[in-house]
DNA sequence: ATTATCTATAGATCTATAGATAATGC
DNA sequence: ATTATCTATAGATCTATAGATAATGC
């Protein structure tokens, strides 16, 4: 029917409602976990009578399986993406932790909902591990030949590269999952001011991490 | 009615029911989280009719406000208690890190819980934070002297006492909200072997902490 | 002919309570 | 007399689908 709705839809061309369904599911799952979103409430955020939800997803647990896939990805590159550069150890590091921190901001509510999901179903852990394992131990394995041959240079102590990239990931992940916490305790309101807190912790994480492996 | 269970339960006199709901709402809480938990299965986890347990909380919600409110104060004593220690100042970090470590270790599920649900209920935020701030604020003011003290006698460098603490969190409780995935990756299934990783973290961490403020 | 959309509602699940009965403390 | 417990079920909410209708691509 040509309502006026429809209309609109039809000049933007962006009426593709299984995406406007799958981008409602996303926001909601993010804000609220499988178990407190509603099918119902989805339809509504995308727009959409509620039967196309079910229509081109079926079950709840299967539109949520796509979202979790999908952001199961994106927290497996922001977990290791950064560390993949071909740079000279320390810039290596640097800009690692760098862009590390700068993609979690970026991605400030996924640690969150990744690391709650995948704690209650043990299904949901396994298909996270799928996608970030095998690359995962891939790049330890990188890490940890340029680590020994800084070593044998004598530019840096020997740490096992799984505590380094623990230790990155710990620093520059826990100011987000605790940022609720945090902004209200500092008081700090502006964006402004949150901005160049985030900056800070930024700067002081990079040089936490040099001053624990170099000598 | 004397069944063999009344009879049991008459004996132990453990028979309070409204502290066996309470228990079992706790652990079906933490482990779900409020969304996917349900009356009828916390009042069966409790071996108890399912009426009681609103005859005794009225409501889910006001069920869930009272296991609320114990862990969030279970959460802040977490995060703050160790470092109320009134010890020389590089033994107060130290021995800060070191039981703050293993407080978390023994409530490993309770960071995950917390920050997941308030940051789904700003209501839930509020009463954490008013739980947490006041005594947070003061223990920062009093970092804030010691360290000023310690940087003026040129043993350490000067850190923000709150980047200090957050710092020291960050690193101590990250391990455990990732712990799922960490043990899969390092191929760790062996209780004897995840305390001896855990007992390394942990000590690095002390390192970490006392690499970056000492001269 | 196939795909997309809507209306209307079934069916399942969950929270909550009414009202009867039993236990308890004085 | 008050408190605790149980049975039975109301009432609300949510997921899911059947079946009718409209739109689309060939």
């Amino acid at each position: 029917m040509l309502t006026f709705g429809n209309i609109i839809k039809m000049i933007i061309k962006e009426t593709d409602n299984e995406k406007l369904i799958l981008e409602a599911a996303e926001a909601e799952f993010i804000e609220k976990g499988y178990g407190k979103s509603r099918t119902t409430e989805i339809a509504k955020r995308a727009g959409v009578n509620h039967a196309l939800l079910h229509y081109y997803f079926r079950t709840k647990e299967n539109l949520f399986e796509v979202v979790f896939q999908k952001k199961a990805k994106l927290m497996s590159e922001v977990l290791i993406f950064s560390f993949e550069q071909e740079l000279p150890f320390f810039e290596k590091i640097k800009r690692g932790i760098s862009d590390h921190f700068d993609l979690i901001a970026a991605n400030s509510k996924l640690p969150n909902f990744i690391f709650n999901e995948i704690s209650q179903d043990d299904n949901l852990k396994r298909i996270f591990l799928g996608i970030l394992k095998e690359k995962a131990i891939m790049i330890i394995a990188k890490l940890k030949e340029e680590i020994n041959r800084e070593v044998a240079k004598g530019t840096i102590r020997y740490i096992e590269p799984y505590d380094l990239l623990m230790t990155i990931v710990s620093l520059n992940m826990f100011p987000f999952i605790s940022k609720p916490i945090i902004l209200d305790i500092l008081n700090l309101q502006a964006e402004k001011d949150i901005s160049q807190f985030l900056e800070r912790i930024k700067q002081l994480n990079i040089e936490i991490i040099l001053n624990q492996i170099r000598i």
